[in-house]
DNA sequence: TGTCCACAGGAAATACGGGGGT
DNA sequence: ACCCCCGTATTTCCTGTGGACA
């Protein structure tokens, strides 16, 4: 007996091994590779020509830098997954590399708002890029910070880049933190300070102080979404690099890359959807397949939805859930009233005050927002005017919904509502 | 043609919570 | 530790509305 356990590990890990189509995870997923390794990848994307006419624009804005001039601030607009952030990272790491090279002093920082801070923390975070202060959690003046970044820059001749990656993300007081950079920091330093924005709202300066605007000089350039023949590269490049040759139908490539750039242009979505598609593959014993890529796609459609609604707020949880329960039972006419109605049994059932009817009504707007349902309003003559709802996902994703709902309020079987 | 339903959705008021100053 | 301020969430109040029905 013991004999034939061992040939089943023993057959299994060959099979399994056998039938592995990733050779290389870490090219499907640049969280993994060093920065060395990123700008490896980026450099043969790049020399296939792609994001070409960007590299262009941002190398001939710094190009005044290696003749002594000041080339003004630089705005990097595009949506997500149109590579702002490691294009700029590349190209600095480039200009940096020259300025050595010739001799001029240079030196970047990467401030990266990835979440939305206020602006004691973005600037207390640049102070600790530069070394100018430690960590404070509060209990410093805003000032005083500033002051520290002065102090610490004083000293510093040359070039001084930053890099302001999500620049529309400061929560409260932007124009503290942009009066300090755009106004105040370059009359009080030695060094020419060049700073580089990236959003992917185009109109993230509006916000900003008119005052504080009107002396922010800067150039712009738009990111555009990558198109199928770019994806297509992008993608060609990490196959050969991460995947087992010989493991994937013709057409799988172009294929997801047709899907993304019709659906998003987001290259990381792409090379996701590729990473997927192999997964499923692997599982199956199979090559990629063009199936293989259907499949996966409606998978990670799937998880869109159910993770957008289990980090979402608990109404919003109950109104979805109430509007789910609703259209099964009255799948042609469920109004506002009817699903409120719903949402406050659920309410009761998992104890969590319910709110208004006025403010349900805005849940169900958000709703129909993010796709889960189609809101329209009707009139019904003398019944009045309301929302119909009609449920906007396939059944499959309906199911997982529920029970998700359900999961988030601790809960197994369907809610049991009381009346 | 006027009425009236059952809400939509705007605006103002209010509640709430977290961060920063003292 | 305490207070104040400010941004956000929610409630309250209100006016508007399209079409069935009498």
């Amino acid at each position: 007996m013991q004999g034939s356990v061992h040939t089943l590990i023993r057959t299994q890990i060959d099979k399994a091994t056998a039938n592995a189509i990733v050779r290389n995870p870490a090219y499907l997923d640049d969280e993994q590779l060093s920065r060395e390794g990123q700008f490896a990848v980026l450099t043969e994307i790049f020399n296939a020509n792609v994001r070409d006419r960007e590299i262009r624009d941002v190398s001939s804005h710094f190009a005044p830098m290696f003749q002594n001039g000041h080339p003004v601030h630089l705005s990097v607009l595009g949506k997500t997954g149109t590579g702002k952030t490691i294009t700029i990272l590349y190209l600095l790491h480039e200009f940096e590399e020259l300025c050595r090279e010739r001799r001029i002093p240079f030196r970047q920082y990467h401030l990266d708002l990835c979440c939305a801070v206020p602006c004691f923390r973005a600037l207390n975070n640049l102070a600790c890029l530069m070394g100018a202060s430690k960590y404070y959690k509060r209990g410093i003046s805003l000032d005083d910070l500033m002051l520290a970044i002065e102090k610490h820059l004083r000293s510093v001749s040359g070039y001084v880049t930053v890099f302001i990656d999500e620049s529309d993300n400061i929560r409260t007081d932007a124009d503290s933190f942009y009066k300090f950079l755009i106004k105040r920091l370059p009359q009080r330093i030695e060094g020419k300070l060049i700073l580089v924005f990236a959003s992917n709202r185009l109109n993230w300066a509006d916000n900003l102080d008119p005052r504080i605007k009107s002396c922010l000089k800067m150039r712009e350039t738009i990111f555009d979404p990558y198109d199928a023949t770019d994806l297509q590269t992008i993608l060609e490049i990490r196959v050969t690099k991460a995947l087992r040759a010989g493991m994937m139908d013709e057409g799988v490539v172009p294929m997801i890359a047709a899907l993304s750039s019709r659906n998003h242009g987001d290259a990381r979505k792409a090379v996701d959807l590729l990473t997927r598609s192999a997964q499923l593959a692997e599982k199956q014993c199979q090559h990629i397949t063009l199936d293989a890529v259907r499949q996966a796609s409606e998978e990670i459609e799937r998880d869109k939805y159910v993770t957008l609604i289990r980090t979402g707020p608990k109404h919003l949880q109950a109104a979805l859930y109430a509007a789910l329960l609703g259209s099964e039972k009255r799948p042609k006419s469920l109004h506002t009233g009817d699903a409120y109605l719903l949402y406050d049994h659920f309410c009761g059932a998992v104890s969590l005050r319910p709110l208004t009817q006025r403010a349900f009504s805005d849940l169900l707007s958000e709703l129909d927002m993010y796709g889960f349902i189609r809101a329209r309003t009707v009139s019904r003559g003398r019944y009045g005017r309301s929302k119909e709802i009609h449920i906007a996902v396939a059944a499959p994703v309906v199911a997982e919904l529920k029970s998700t709902i359900l999961a988030c309020f601790g809960m197994v079987g369907p809610v049991v509502t009381r009346r």
